[in-house]
DNA sequence: TAGTTGCATGTAACTAGTTACACCTGCTGT
DNA sequence: ACAGCAGGTGTAACTAGTTACATGCAACTA
């Protein structure tokens, strides 16, 4: 039940642990004092505490990753970028979901300043921007995903200009009476709302309805609230993409036939679906917010992914 | 850049490091000490070292995970359980991907240990399983998850059940030649093709045909191997439903009509595309598993969960 | 032969905390 | 008045490692 130590393998060896902790980490051995200490560590089993390393170096090898939302494709596919990098760097990955809970977010990003995290990708909402301020300025670097926060590094996505596809797709589709299911969060909505409407303008278009909705049990009511009134319903948010696709089609609705249906994120199940999106490069976003951490660059980085529709059909095919 | 640390807090505060740790741990302090205390706490900044607490206390607060498949949507809610669980008693999750390698699978164990891992759950291959004996003697939980192993904790699906209730089903829909698709891993794919095999015989249908694929590349071709031969398609992991429901359509199939289906694993989007599955409740497995590290009981546990089916008329409906 | 060099190793101080124990008050009981 | 006790605090040893520095010893040079 006791740990084998360091001391233990030492004394086994019969060196001390300072030559020990030489042969783990490559200093200046002779080479049959290296065989017997490799064979005492081997015979007894011997793991090195990784804690006690970190702490002798400052921080943690570990690389934090605080997530809204685990059951959106978007940060699965964040996270396996993540986890890639992380893995090449031998960085395990400590990670915390908060359910979009604003008092959980905050106590997350403590929990993870606390753990020395090398470094910490963080999608969450702006409350948590003043911690991670200040363990960037504690030499832990911070990257925001899917938003920009002034004096911290961020991968995000051009959200304007995903609007401006959603709503060139829609032109091109001949669409034009438009309405909007958009989440109630942050930045990101607002950017892309503003987009579509840009180019909407710019098509002479009419202005699109929108609903903002909290979560998936709002989401019926919203549709209900926009149907009749639209030829074309955009999701401006992936998490949101089954309910509203369902909502359509509880009401018998046809894509593209009866109403246009036009979403944010692509998903396995998307080209099954004839489902069109505008696509985000998830998996990479997610690799580059890791290589921040692991290259640490002195002054803030601002990476911006630009989106990518993807057209299936489900609302109609636009005419070159 | 330098850290504040619990002796910066004494300094400030007029006292020793004992009495700080006392404050914070709730110690004997008096009221007023304690006052100054979390004052100069708060004034410096002061983030308790979480790895320095660990490697007093034997071992880390994480709780490790070590993944064979991050896309898959069955980990995925895994994962969803562990973590609410674990968030609950206070314990941030380290995760590790492994994408079925086994040598990552081993290395990603070894690494866990060595972050001395309050406990580990573990979905992996049977190579692991002497590590993880290992770490449990060493008083580390360990889980195996979906599979039952000898001297460890696990959490499973009754596999066999699983199988059964497929060629019920199938029965029940009045299909006769059954082709199998299954994945090439462990003792779960065994089972399932096992119960699906000893139904069928008791309905006094043909036995089912059976082609092994490693990845999605390679359902394709599985696919067209069966196809005339057979009058449903069963998939005994959910990982592969997607590339099997794509070679199907893509040939122009219907279903149910042309070809029935059914598969493991229910997800987001099954319902809207009527797809029949028999699903594991996959969130409460991790759950489970979480729950088993924090309890930490004195003698191997293993917990078998139950497969539902829920028909959704892929593989037609039913009768009574 | 004495001095220099350099490899191999041990000693001890360091990381950032926790905690057993000793100590000093000040109050109560006899 | 003095022992006894309890509350509050500091000292120092402890966790499991890393590493700067000192030392020992052999080989090589002068």
């Amino acid at each position: 039940m006791k740990r084998v130590t360091i001391g233990d393998v030492a004394a086994h060896a019969g060196v001390s642990t300072a030559t020990v902790s030489r042969v783990l980490n490559g200093g200046l051995v002779a080479e049959s004092t290296a065989a017997r200490v490799w064979e005492a560590a081997e015979t007894l089993g011997y793991s090195p505490n990784a804690l006690t390393r970190s702490i002798f170096a400052g921080r943690a090898s570990t690389i934090g990753v605080v997530i809204r939302d685990l059951s959106s494709p978007f940060y699965l596919d964040l996270i396996r970028g993540i986890d890639e990098v992380a893995t090449a760097a031998d960085s395990p990955v400590l990670l915390a979901n908060t359910n979009r809970g604003a008092d959980r977010e905050a106590a997350q990003v403590r929990a993870m300043d606390q753990q020395r995290v090398r470094g910490l990708v963080i999608t969450a909402g702006e409350t948590t921007d003043d911690h991670a301020r200040r363990m960037a300025k504690n030499g832990t670097p911070c990257v925001v995903v899917a938003r920009t926060a002034a004096g911290l590094h961020s991968v995000s996505l051009d959200d304007v200009a995903a609007g401006r596809l959603m709503a060139g797709h829609l032109a091109g589709c001949g669409r034009s009476r438009v309405g909007v299911i958009s989440g109630r969060d942050r930045s990101t909505q607002v950017k892309r709302a503003e987009g579509l409407r840009s180019r909407l303008a710019e098509h002479g278009l009419p202005q699109p309805e929108e609903v903002q909705v909290g979560d998936e049990a709002e989401v019926d009511e919203a549709v209900a609230a926009l149907l009749g009134r639209a030829d074309a319903i955009v999701c401006t948010t992936g998490r949101l993409t089954v309910a509203v696709h369902a909502a359509l089609t509880a009401r018998g609705l046809r894509m593209p036939d009866d109403i246009g249906f036009l979403t944010m994120d692509d998903f396995p199940w998307a080209s099954a679906l004839g489902i069109t999106v505008v696509a985000q490069p998830s998996y990479e976003m997610g690799r580059r917010a890791a290589e921040i951490i692991v290259e640490e660059p002195g002054s803030p980085v601002e990476v911006v992914f630009e989106p990518t529709l993807i057209a299936r059909g489900s609302c109609g095919h636009a005419s070159a």
